[in-house]
RNA sequence: UGGGCUAUGGCCAAGCGGUAAGGCAACGGUUUUUGGUACCGUCAUUCCCAGGUUCGAAUCCUGGUAGCCCAG
């Protein structure tokens, strides 16, 4: 992690990708500190310019602004919404057309983030590209990257970070990585920034804090149908396909049945039948998976994996990591990944990411689900 | 139109004369760089309607109304 400035009279030069919230001010500040060469770069990858002409991305862009000049550092704003429309949005409607729930973080991360904004930030002479993330690279003496989770286990988010090449990995920093939130949060303080205590952002960043469904109803046509239970029988009905995701709870507007008065959750999805399948219980049976196939399947590092393995995995963020046995088809990318014990809600779209302990060694994109020899009625 | 049973918030459902449990749903919030999950909070001045008994009733009585079941 730490690079040696001192062999030549030029500082290393690093671009910081700054969101103007606090994760990345103090990026900014700590690499400034450290003695590089920093140079901010505020991405704008999404209009939401509203009726009033209000947009959230200038709003932080000053916030960006205000911490650069506190710095004494340069900024820069580049515009990435073509790009982003094409390989973000784009895939984010198509998955959710075919019913599947995507993560769009995921592929920012490995088609904007660490893609067109890493080249960019090259073309400007710098050697890495930074972010907030909490994550931790640790490079070999061989020079190969190592992408670790961040120490702060609660903030770990490697989980988005998974799809990321050694290529890529090799040119960036997370000074983040090594601490948790309540000291970023103290430094910024400290320093003065005008972010410090600026809530942090969640919810898609194109969405920011507006209603989900009422975004994606905006973008795709809303197809009613029944929700149905395994055994046919007629609950409700629902929106459309889309706004729901395997385990889902809320929005099924199931109420008492007087056999049992459990939450009922999404079980699964008839694309054909256009049906929303639900079941009564968190624990319902057709929750479970004992295995999942996954395509996209990439590692972070270049070490040659043998056709099955054991390690850890992860199917959706912040949940504690399940030992895995995965069986690797290196033709085409995919896999077969068995669990030790059975799984919850294992939804096509998202990523299955794999650990060896601290290191996140790569992952892949959900596409089945099976329970024993059955596949599970996701998609 | 003989007999029996039940009627409590959107849905289940406690309550059995002492001043409306609980769950589900919904809504709001917390957590969270996806969706979701989880967690917290709010949700019947009123118990099908009308009378009556009582200091006091959702709880007892009478009469309606509605639904269910068994007999036709």
């Amino acid at each position: 992690m730490m690079v040696n400035n001192t062999m030549s009279d030029k500082k290393t030069r690093v671009v910081v990708g700054m969101s103007g919230g606090v994760d990345s001010s103090v990026t900014a500040l700590l690499l400034k500190e450290q003695g590089y060469d920093v140079v901010g770069v505020f991405m704008k990858n999404w209009d939401d310019t509203d009726e009033n002409g209000v947009c959230t991305a200038t709003e932080d862009y000053k916030d960006v602004a205000l911490v650069a000049n506190k710095i004494g550092i340069p900024y820069y704003s580049i515009n990435f919404e073509k790009e982003y429309w094409n390989k973000v949005f784009s895939y984010f409607l198509e998955e959710y057309e075919n019913g599947r729930t995507p993560n769009p973080d995921v592929m920012c991360n490995k088609e904007i983030k660490f893609k067109a904004f890493l080249d960019y930030a090259l073309s400007l002479g710098a050697e890495y590209v930074a972010t907030g993330h909490y994550a931790r690279v640790r490079r070999d003496e061989d020079g190969t990257a190592h992408l670790l989770k961040g120490l702060d286990g609660n903030k770990d988010q490697t989980y988005f970070l998974n799809q990321l090449s050694q290529d890529q990995l090799a040119k960036v920093l997370f000074p983040l990585g090594e601490m948790d939130k309540k000291e970023v949060r103290k430094i910024a303080e400290e320093a003065g920034l005008a972010t410090a205590n600026k809530k942090d952002s969640t919810g898609i960043c194109f969405i920011g804090e507006k209603d989900f469904k009422s975004f994606l109803m905006s973008y795709l046509p809303a197809q009613p149908g029944d929700m149905v239970t395994t055994d046919g029988e007629v609950m409700n009905t629902h929106d459309g396909l889309m706004y729901y995701t395997i385990g889902q709870r809320k929005g099924l507007g199931i109420g008492g049945t007087g056999e049992s008065n459990d939450p009922w959750f999404v079980i699964g999805k008839d694309l054909e039948k256009n049906e929303l399948i639900v079941g009564q219980g968190y624990h319902h049976p057709n929750l479970y998976a004992t295995h999942l196939k996954a395509s996209d399947f990439s590692f972070t590092t270049s070490e040659e994996r043998p056709e099955t393995f054991k390690c850890r995995a992860k199917f959706r963020y912040r949940q504690s990591d399940v030992g895995v046995t995965v069986h690797l088809n290196k033709e085409d990318s995919t896999a077969i990944v068995e669990f030790d014990e059975p799984a919850r809600a294992i939804t096509p779209g998202q990523a299955i990411v794999l650990y060896d302990g601290e290191e996140c060694i790569g992952g892949g994109t959900i596409d089945v689900a099976y329970k024993e020899t059955n596949q599970l009625q996701y998609v």
